[in-house]
DNA sequence: TGATAAATGTTACCTTATAACATATCAACC
DNA sequence: GGTTGATATGTTATAAGGTAACATTTATCA
């Protein structure tokens, strides 16, 4: 489990790492890792929550690298296609991959008061849910969990 | 697992003993299940997909009970905050649950071609998950999976 | 039956997302 | 090294999804 979201670290070199694990994957694989591309990344790294598409348009804007939403968007798709970003469903919102570039069924705890996101992996043929999905012929390509919650740090504000 | 969806039945019967156990339900807990709140279940009964809230407000139109956006997204809201319905948030759009009034996990399995989609019951307390979120103090309130594929039908079409 | 709460009606608006087309940049081959 | 086809970015306009705020009506129950 990737706890990071929930607990302090050396933010900075989590940046690094991320960008650095993402461009060597793309160079790899004859990706146009962009300035663009690299800066809404970077935007994502930044913060360990999800942000919304127009949050990310604001600090592009900032850096004078596109300013409407299409611009967003994409740099976002090219993001959530290859699996550096995901996409939380349930906030309309984007948040960094933990693990670029390694395949994975990934499970997000979403805090509802803070909004923190956490990325937990699962084994990809869930039990559960695989057996389901075979006994009605249903061909799973991808599947994603949302968990929501309350993170350490709001659980212990509340009470 | 319920694979009404992608699978013929009688319809008439399945709308009818949906809106009788939410009726049931609703009598016994004192909930006001209104002429609004009856009918957007029944729209949302008769199509064994997910419909988005402006669709159902389209056929709350016709029916003379209410215009506005505003009537049809509480009229879900209280459907899905009492369980009787789902918001599938891939697709924006809601569906009649399948176990109203019973207390469980769902999982959707949503056809990426023709949008249908049927519900799966999952254990509450998924191994993986669970443990993802005992070892960071995340305490998990609810989750929902939501698995993209294709259906039976859609699988056999595109070869 | 009157007081209170719950539900519905209505206006106005905000947020999220994309279609469509123009322009620029890249990749790679002759 | 210039041409060409593909990929990426810029820009306008608008579609789709969702809600705040307040007025009015309808239910609940003392």
């Amino acid at each position: 489990m990737d706890n990071i979201a929930f607990a302090s670290h050396d933010h900075r070199a989590c940046i690094k790492t991320g960008i650095e694990a993402v461009a060597k994957y793309c160079a790899a694989q004859k990706l146009q890792f962009t300035p663009l591309r690299r800066r809404a990344l970077e935007i994502l790294l930044h913060e360990h929550r999800a942000m919304g598409a127009y949050d990310v348009l604001d600090h592009l804007r900032r850096d004078g690298l596109g300013s409407q939403p299409p611009v967003a968007y994409r740099a976002l798709d090219f993001l959530v296609s290859h699996g550096f970003a995901h996409k939380i469903e349930r906030l309309n919102a984007f948040i960094a991959c933990a693990r670029p570039g390694q395949d994975h069924t990934p499970a997000f705890l979403i805090c509802r008061i803070c909004d923190a996101v956490a990325e937990a992996q699962l084994e990809p043929s869930r039990g559960m849910l695989g057996r389901a999905a075979e006994e009605t012929g249903f061909t799973i390509e991808q599947a994603v969990t949302e968990a929501i919650g309350l993170c350490p740090n709001c659980a212990k504000d509340i009470q």
